[in-house]
DNA sequence: GGAATTGGTTTATCAATCGAAATAAGACAC
DNA sequence: GTGTCTTATTTCGATTGATAAACCAATTCC
């Protein structure tokens, strides 16, 4: 449908945002010539229209950017229960949205998530785009060619072909990824950080997950298990180092995670709740002021670790909002700073954001994004 | 000179070594009719040369391979005292080298080196063809256009135009990279590591230095100091947790480096000589045994977070031969196998190669091999 | 001695891209 | 106002990269 030629225009219209004609050509290092004619073929299959004209010496420039309603992608976030289906944009507006009980047998799985996606599509109607596509993003491991689940201890999944079913279900392409994976891809699409060639993205839910974007590729590792910080061996020689789920022994998991905060405060005898502990800290109480300070430290040396080894140029952490106030926050950056390596003065960025759940899915969406933007060659 | 398609099929033939036009289709994704014009054109410029017939079924094929006269390159290793110059040919082979003391003056140095490159290239003579560059492997940060050498505690430089001063005395075009990037890139033109996408290369010398191959390409990062494996927080809860240079305490440097062995053995009045306390160990001696025990047991921990983090196909790790047999070597893959989560089953494959010291060399060659086989598109 | 099989070349053709010239649309000086 | 300057965009051949399909070549297999 679009040739290698007009998905690079996307792909730097959709990462940059509007530009002219000629910063397209500058952007993409290619003639003004070729860039005309691919704009205008782009603009006639109605996917690029010509925005408002800016002014500068000589003849002003037209920026251009993409149609809202050149198409809409479906998103669905399998990351924790309920799932979340959504309907976004070109731009990673959500359209329309739908939070559905995330069912444990994947055929009844699969047919609500099918009604949930008819349903944010009539809902969005004539004013959404020709749907391209669905994106799935889900905790576990994901086969080579992105379509079978190999193995998810979230979801109880073991060899589920995904793509296979929900494409036969709705008849739509269907592109399925890793949690962390499709959140960055999001960030990188739709977010803020889309021009960063190097940056890494970790998210403290119940468990822990992270990936990073490398020379502007997702790192996915020879056997699609990389930048996985949650099983890094952080609190190994602790006396109290926690057995993992994983069969070792004090990992970053069993510290900073919110399931092992909530573990760590219902031993202490202190509520299991995230904000309530927060408050508690606040107020000066001892253990969970304890809890908290590990559980931060312990990321701060994880997050300091990885920017020593993949030196992104940000890092974007989504937390828990009430934990971003707390000590948890403080001490976190401060033990991050303690232990990178300054390197003539330049401090790596740390991004906090607060994790909202619709995140997940507005980053399934952009799997499918990609693959109408930038064709199927965007591994 | 060459075009893309030419960088393409040389790339392909040195990577992977020698192939027929119709497996170079197979590979590169090009049609036979490009393939075969190509090659002839390689083949007429004395670059690319037809080898033996392969038989199968039907037609033979006729293998195609680099001419080892094609050209030749330099390679300059200031990774330690003393400095080393070498000629390689298309293959790595090596075709001439000297050692020559490492001077502090940097340039009284180049004057030195530009004296030594030209002596290994009269010494290798006709048999050795066109020299078509020259690469510098130094420790320390180098420029983002690999020109300049930022800033090199081991050399004492900052801010010293290696390439532009080396270019100017030899007329040869210079590229230059950090010791470790040399090593990774080499070992992935020259190497058996070659057609892995994604590896890790470790050394243990007086420090310890790392870099990382990721989607087929050298991750760098964003200031340039990507995989910095040495300042990793390893040992930094022990009571004695020494001072690293870099300011923080307990780095991987302070336990696992050649340096730090040699100074704990010394604190221990032991002698100060990594052969001599390998032995020592191996007889039993308890002193010798801890300290090597704590450097392997670190290494471990080390690499298994980059396991961890990068999920390598590989990791190379050069080594002193007299640490590999010792208890260094088997705790260090004791405590990585602890420590790395097994997924599937499958282990990344650590390869312990001898550190010699030549290999930094022709890592640096390869650096000019590069950008003859494959032009400037090769960040 | 054919038939099958695989390797490599020729030819006509398509599509991407470029450079340079032409055209458009403003700012700016006077 | 008017002409000049500057920058944006389009038009127009020309070039290059790559292809498919047909063809020729060199073997093995039966």
């Amino acid at each position: 449908m679009f040739s290698a030629g007009h998905h690079r225009i996307l792909s730097a219209l959709t990462r940059l945002g509007p530009m002219s004609r000629t910063d397209l050509a500058r952007h993409l290092d290619l003639s003004k010539a070729s860039v005309s004619t691919f704009v205008r073929d782009l603009i006639g299959r109605g996917v690029l229209r010509e925005l408002e004209l800016v002014f500068g010496q000589g003849r002003p420039s037209v920026m251009l950017g993409l149609c809202s309603d050149a198409a809409s992608f479906v998103g669905i976030s399998l990351h924790a229960d309920p799932a979340t289906v959504v309907l976004a944009d070109p731009h990673g507006r959500v359209l329309a949205r739908r939070v559905l009980p995330r069912e444990a047998d994947p055929e009844r799985c699969f047919e609500a998530l099918a009604a949930a996606v008819a349903a944010v599509r009539q809902e969005a109607g004539v004013e959404a785009g020709e749907t391209a596509g669905i994106g799935v993003a889900q905790p576990g491991f994901v086969s080579r060619d992105r379509r079978i689940c190999l193995a998810s201890a979230a979801l109880g999944w073991v060899d589920v072909d995904v793509a296979g079913r929900l494409s036969a279900l709705t008849g739509l392409p269907v592109f399925i990824e890793n949690d962390a994976n499709a959140l960055i891809l999001g960030e990188q699409l739709f977010g803020p950080s889309g021009d960063c060639p190097d940056f890494s993205l970790v998210f403290v839910g119940d468990g822990i997950g992270s990936a990073h974007i490398v020379n502007g590729r997702l790192h996915r590792g020879h056997h699609g298990g990389a930048g996985e910080l949650s099983h890094s061996p952080i609190a190994f020689d602790s006396q109290n180092a926690l057995p993992c789920r994983c069969g070792n022994r004090g990992c970053l998991e069993t510290v900073s995670s919110l399931q092992a905060i909530r573990g760590a405060a219902r031993r202490a005898g202190l509520p299991a709740d995230i904000a309530t502990l927060a408050t508690l800290a606040a107020d000066g109480n001892p253990e969970a002021l304890a809890i908290l300070h590990r559980a931060g430290s312990a990321l701060g040396i994880a997050l300091a670790q990885l920017v020593q080894m993949f030196d992104p140029s940000q890092v974007v952490l989504m937390l828990d909002p009430a934990l971003k106030e707390s000590v948890f926050g403080i001490v976190l950056r401060q033990e991050m700073d303690n232990h990178v390596l300054r390197r003539s003065g330049v401090k790596t960025a740390l991004i906090l954001r607060g994790s909202e759940h619709e995140t997940f899915a507005t980053g399934a969406a952009s799997l499918a994004a990609q693959h109408y933007l930038f064709g199927s060659n965007c591994t």
